[in-house]
This record gives structure tokens, C-alpha cells and sequence, in this order.
DNA sequence: AAATGGTTCAACCGCACAATG
DNA sequence: CCATTGTGCGGTTGAACCATT
């Protein structure tokens, strides 16, 4: 089960570092003596939303000041953009975005913000933390350089392979939406009924052989490097330790049509994002599928 | 039960560039 | 132009969590 709040544990601060000096020349008019750090309480959280939601959201310097935060306007979009912002999605990373990763990875490299253009709800910082923790982590297990040709291999010839076949095989659970994945000797080829997708033109330069694809889908995670590579799918992002009702008993009327903090109510039916934030666990599965796949296709050309 | 080591991910930093005046 | 301020990006950190000993 996912939940889309993290845990509080800390009021204070936890990091004393120095003040970024973009922010110290930004704070020098406030009293960047009482800026904050560290992790973002309820409170703050609940301030940056109300502001936002009756101001807008931009020229965080001064929103910052203005809503009485003490954290620098960096502090304060970053918390918006990663974590409060209505359209975040949480969760696990589904075997369509972590193909997509993989692929526009390959294409673009780490340029993060960019992938997570093609991700809608996902931050940057998300799939930047995906790469480190789960790709780089396969790549150390190999005991070979992530921006190895070895490693790009083992990722174009068995690990998007396999991501395809389990995207197959879970489609094929779904009789509506059954895919079909075709191997020629240039590329991939998924359909579902009248569509194609050729993987060509998400990542011109992956091409896969009969020979490499046809045996990674019959051998499951064996593969023929001689180490195992484990299914990242199965063990990610599964610990959020708070339930949404730690969070959520404090702001959801009984009715679910409100929700309040420091005096002031939300009506549900104008700030519904918000509220979806903190209830909506639906939206996280199965929200790519081929249909998105097929919209993304278009775009990148 | 306690210690230790590994993992995760929110938050930070420094820098580059854009916008503004 | 130049200086200042604001924004965005990629890399890095470290507290909390988890697994193992």
C-alpha cells in the first residue's frame, strides 16, 4: 500500500549548513539568521499551501517572506514542485516508467527534468533518485561502470526486454487491453489492436536482436551475463511508514468535503487537488498505458 | 536486544542562466 | 552594458528506516 505522506519526525533543525549565497544575497533584506532548514513540518507545509492556493505560485523569494515562512524561496518551491504541488504522484514506479526511464535515459542521459517531462507527475528528483538507487545500485552489483557499453548492453538486452515482457504479460491479464510485442531485427515493435509502437522513435540508437530478445523472454531474470539481476520492480518504493490517516485525521472533515488547519477550511470542491493529495491512492497504478505509450510516441516525433 | 551496515529519498548545495531594473 | 535577483538543474548529503548479525 502507498501513501502519499511521508512521515514528520523532526520540528527542528537538522542540518546546519551554510546559506546557498544566491539565498543570502536573496535573504539579506530579511533575517536570514531565522531561516529554517531541514524538513518541512505540518505547519509549513499547510502555510506554503494557503499561500499558494490564494496567491499563486512563483517569485518564491518574496513568497516566502510574505507568507511567513522562514525558509528560503528555494526551500519553499522545491517543497511545492517535489511534494505539495496537487499534481505529484507517489508511489511505485510502474513498469511503463521505468521502460521509459531506461529508454529516455538512454537518449538523454541525466538530464532529469527533462525525462520527468514525459513522466507527468513525476519530479525530477524522483527519477533521478530511481537511477541512483535502483540502476546504478544493478550496475554496482555487476561490478561495472554505469556508463559502461557492458552495462548499456545488459540494460538494452535484457533488463527493457524483460521490462517488456512483464508489460506484455500483465497486459495480457487485462483482455481490454491486450499487447503484442514484435522484435525485428531494427527494434520493438508493441501494438495493441490497430497501434504500434516502434520503440524506434523513442530511442533511435536501441536496437534489439532476435537472438538477445528471444532468449531473455524465456529465461526470466537468468540472464546470460552470469549475475542475477533483480526485479526492480518488485521492491520499490514500498515503505512509507505513515499512514495517510496520521496526516489526513488532522485535515479531512468528517463529511470529506473540508479540510482545515490553523482556522481556515478548504472547500473541497475548489481545492480538490489538493484533497486528492492526500486520499487518492487510485490514480497510482496502471496510470501509463499503451494508450500513453502510443501519446508519447507522437510527441516525440 | 543491541549493534552494525546498507538503502531510501527529501532536502540541500553550487552553479548556470534568465529576468529585471 | 552591468549588477542584482530569481529560477532551474544536476549532484550530493544525511536522517530515518530496514535488514542482518
Amino acid at each position: 500500500m502507498d501513501h502519499h505522506y511521508h512521515q514528520y519526525v523532526e520540528f527542528g533543525l537538522k542540518r546546519e549548513d551554510s546559506i546557498d549565497s544566491n539565498d543570502r544575497k536573496g535573504d539579506e533584506n530579511n533575517n536570514n539568521l531565522d531561516l529554517k532548514r531541514g524538513s518541512w513540518t505540518v505547519e509549513e507545509d499547510f502555510t506554503l499551501m494557503n499561500h499558494i492556493a490564494l496567491h499563486g505560485e512563483g517569485r518564491w523569494n518574496s513568497l516566502a517572506r510574505s507568507a511567513g515562512l522562514k525558509r528560503t524561496g528555494k526551500s519553499c518551491r522545491l517543497r511545492w514542485l517535489n511534494y505539495l504541488r496537487p499534481d505529484v504522484r507517489r508511489g511505485n514506479i510502474t513498469l511503463e516508467e521505468q521502460l521509459l526511464i531506461l529508454q529516455l535515459h538512454s537518449r538523454w542521459g541525466n538530464r532529469w527534468s527533462k525525462i520527468a517531462q514525459y513522466l507527468p507527475g513525476r519530479t525530477d528528483n524522483e527519477i533521478k533518485n530511481y537511477w541512483r538507487t535502483r540502476v546504478q545500485k544493478q550496475a554496482k552489483q555487476l561490478k561495472c561502470d554505469v556508463n559502461s557499453k557492458e552495462f548499456k548492453d545488459t540494460l538494452h538486452y535484457l533488463w527493457i526486454p524483460r521490462l517488456v515482457e512483464r508489460i506484455q504479460a500483465s497486459s495480457n491479464s487485462n483482455s481490454n487491453n491486450q499487447v503484442n510485442v514484435q522484435q525485428t531485427n531494427d527494434n520493438i515493435i508493441i501494438t495493441n489492436n490497430n497501434n504500434i509502437i516502434n520503440n524506434n522513435n523513442i530511442v533511435p540508437n536501441m536496437n534489439f536482436t532476435q537472438e538477445n530478445y528471444s532468449s531473455t523472454t524465456t529465461t526470466s531474470s537468468e540472464n546470460s551475463v552470469g549475475t542475477q539481476i533483480s526485479d526492480m520492480s518488485d521492491n520499490c518504493y514500498t515503505n512509507y511508514p505513515l499512514n495517510q490517516g496520521d496526516y489526513g485525521e488532522i485535515l479531512i472533515s468528517p463529511t470529506g468535503d473540508y479540510f482545515q488547519h490553523g482556522g481556515i477550511f478548504y472547500d473541497n470542491n475548489h481545492h480538490q487537488n489538493m484533497n486528492q493529495l492526500f486520499l487518492d491512492d487510485n490514480v497510482c497504478d496502471n496510470m501509463w498505458n499503451i494508450d500513453d505509450m502510443l501519446f508519447l510516441q507522437q510527441q516525440l516525433n
